[in-house]
RNA sequence: GCCGGAGUAGCUCAGUUGGUGAGAGCACGCGUCUCAUAAGCGCGGGGUCGACGGUUCAAGUCCGUCCUCCGGCACCA
């Protein structure tokens, strides 16, 4: 029996669960049953991960210990598993007495080997997404990637040598093709690596939420340091007891760190590169998935399009949601999740192919088989609708198996599909329900519903991994009450005849309603937005169409006089062009009133140049000058942006000349 | 700008190493059975396979150029 080990993110606690944390975990489960169906001795993992800066803000803000903050918001996170069906081995969190060991653990090696060493770091943090941002790259003392300020750290760090590894990880990709998947991650990950690597400062004493450095304990360690330890954790690194150590032994290296995109670095570069200078052995696999788009674009808090699984699970029941989640993303893409997919899908592939058949097989075994799974003849079953039918159970048996271990849970389903449509066909040309009426014919009528309940149960079998009480409901009417049947020794003609049947009962009643009325009924039912905690980590996302008043931003004030050291100025576009050879910049001549300067822009994939010229602006007059592609931009000039969207330049409702204040 | 991916029926997408007249699902129209969740089954309409060149007896399938979209990096005062 070999051992699976597999992993989700462990998820950082800043915000509610949404589709998207419920999408990983649901994959990983899919592929954790999937794996136990054959015989593996599976290890399934996921978690939270809960210090940092951020976390230890939130916390203030909500007026609590970041200890207890962390419990209630983890909390969240655990209580969604059950009703994922998740299978998870064990939950792990990050603020676990054996993750703090573990964490330390690796510190240790890694030190002792020479690959951590004390520096300065001074530079421009991010709190929002924990990295430094290079002046350069500052936008308005702001984050490129997420727009909210970023502060000015000077401090002691400790650094992991990760330039060492250049070398070692680019050998590794390549003696390992399929270390990351899909290819278009790799070859992302190749290019990066290929451009060289910086070291990584991997501690703060700005902050306490944190594990303590070893002999150091000013310093609490970087959040990727800490986070991507758990996958160790929890197999038993970093424990002292003897039955840890085996369980290390056992299931270390993981074989799989399923994740998202927007992480892959992290898991493809800094991870290994922590585990080689450790020397210990490397993850098989980091298989990454695409996102869940709300109309073409990213879910956001902001935007207000977050979708929550368990709106989905009350109007559609989780195994429709799993299904459609699995059916419809092919993996590593991206799709779209839009809630007239969903009920196509449940309508036309869970209702009328899926769930009428099983109703109309076993129906029909109740009225005319005495509700007994009749027994077929030999004969009969040789002839060539037959045979096609079981020799494509049989390859569907294969296919499913395969394609699941690789992810590819959409072909499966699809396949699965297939033989659900054969099925169907393979009904309609015996007409059981003629043949029950013929007295001389009852032989043809046993077998031809014999093969379908067979192939029913087949079919059940396989879809366990993906919709487990789907899987056992549609078993139970059949009347099978054994344990789930191994995938290696599954079947077709191994359903035993003569078996009760169990009582029928519809699967998946068809939706008549229209999505529309399906929103409105589940925000009358729906309880108000579960959050009963008093703990907003994040403002709940706004109603649509409301204009909601922007939460409190609570998050850090300044004064009227801190405000007043910006000088913003009203100014005029007098020449624009390109800055050559970049995507983003203008060039800007413009007219402050006072005097004329040259200010770079970032706003060229919405602006034209020429559209510009002659146009009124508001620029910050007293910024620091700083070079961009090599040009001195002295100001900056404001726009606003959705969530990282195209700039829209601030302007106003009538004309107003050069050199006015903004305030 | 560099690197990578993608552009195939109204929609979502399959199309292996180039070779029977280009496919599936959904949606739509017609027909049909009646066991079944007004479900099933059959038939049909619709596509210059992004554009233009090229290689070949033969190209969505290979090569070149271009256009559009997406992603990574650079970059985003």
């Amino acid at each position: 029996m070999s051992r699976f080990y597999i992993t989700t993110p462990i998820y950082y606690i800043n915000a509610e669960p949404h589709l998207g944390h419920a999408y990983s975990t649901m994959v990983a489960d899919a592929v954790a049953r999937a794996h136990r169906l054959l015989g593996d001795d599976v290890f399934f993992l996921t978690g939270t991960d809960e210090h940092g800066q951020k976390v230890e803000r939130a916390a203030q803000k909500a007026g609590m210990p970041p200890n207890r903050f962390a419990d209630v918001v983890a909390a969240k996170f655990r209580d969604l598993l059950p009703s994922l069906h998740a299978s998870n081995d064990d939950f792990i969190r990050t603020t676990e007495p054996r993750h703090h060991a573990s964490v330390q653990a690796l510190w240790r090696r890694v030190r002792d080997r020479g690959h951590i060493y004390k520096g300065e770091y001074a530079g421009w943090y991010c709190t929002v997404d924990e990295v430094f941002v290079p002046e350069t790259q500052l936008v308005d003392r702001r984050c490129p990637i997420c727009g909210n300020a970023v502060e000015r750290i000077a401090e002691e760090s400790y650094f992991f040598r990760l330039s060492a590894f250049q070398q070692p990880l680019l050998d590794h990709y390549r003696r390992h093709p399929d270390f990351v998947t899909p290819t278009v991650r790799r070859n992302e990950m190749m290019t990066f690596l290929e451009a060289g690597l910086d070291d990584l400062s991997i501690s703060r004493t700005s902050f306490t939420w944190g594990i303590p450095v070893p002999d150091d304990p000013a310093h609490v360690m970087y959040v990727w340091f800490d986070a991507l330890t758990n996958y160790m954790t929890a197999a038993g690194f970093g424990s002292d007891d003897a039955a840890s150590q085996q369980r290390f032994a056992r299931y270390w290296p993981a074989d799989v760190h399923l994740i998202g995109k927007e992480i892959v670095r992290q898991h493809a570069i800094y991870w290994p590169a922590f585990l080689l200078a450790a020397d210990l052995p490397l993850p098989r696999q980091i298989v990454s998935h695409g996102w869940w788009l709300m109309d073409g674009a990213k879910m956001s808090k902001s935007k207000g399009n977050v979708a929550r699984p368990r709106d989905y699970i009350e109007r559609f029941g989780l195994d429709a949601l799993r299904y459609f989640v699995f059916r419809e993303m092919v993996f590593g893409q991206d799709a779209n999740f839009a809630d007239e997919a969903i009920l196509t899908r449940y309508n036309a592939d869970l209702a009328n192919d899926f769930g009428n058949l099983v109703s109309r097989a076993t129906t029909m075994i109740h009225r005319a088989c005495g509700g007994r799974v009749p027994a077929p003849v030999a004969s009969l079953l040789g002839r060539p609708d037959e045979q096609r039918l079981q020799e494509k159970v049989a390859r569907l048996i294969a296919q499913v198996r395969d394609a699941v271990t690789v992810f590819q849970l959409s072909s499966a389903l699809r396949d699965i599909w297939e033989v659900i449509a054969d099925t169907n066909r393979y009904i309609v040309v015996r007409e059981p329900w003629k043949l029950a009426k013929a007295a001389d014919r009852q032989d043809e009528l046993a077998t031809s519903l014999y093969v379908a309940a067979d192939t029913l149960r087949v079919i059940a079998e396989l879809l366990r991994p993906f919709m487990p009480a789907t899987a056992e409901r549609t078993l139970t009417m059949l009347g099978v009450t054994a344990e789930a049947a191994s995938w290696a020794t599954l079947a077709p003609g191994t359903l035993v005849a003569g078996t009760h049947l169990g009582d029928t009962s519809p699967l998946f009643p068809r939706i008549e309603q229209t999505v529309e009325e399906l929103r409105l009924m589940s925000n009358e039912n729906s309880n108000p937005p579960t959050v009963p905690d008093a703990v907003p980590a994040s403002p709940p996302a706004p109603p649509p169409a409301v204009a909601a008043a922007p939460a409190a931003a609570a998050t850090g004030t300044i004064t009227i006089d801190d405000f007043m050291k910006v000088e913003l100025r009203i100014a005029r576009v007098l020449a624009a062009e390109r800055v050559p050879k970049s995507k983003k910049l203008l060039k800007l001549q413009v007219d402050t009133g006072a005097d004329q300067r040259t200010i770079v822009a970032g706003i060229a994939e919405a602006y034209e140049p020429e559209a510009l010229v002659g146009r009124t602006i508001v620029v910050v007059a007293n910024l620091q000058p700083a070079k961009l592609m090599g040009v001195e931009s002295n100001g900056m000039v404001l726009a606003g942006s959705i969530d990282g969207g195209p700039p829209v330049l601030v302007g106003f409702d009538r004309d107003m000349p050069p050199g006015a204040r903004v305030r």
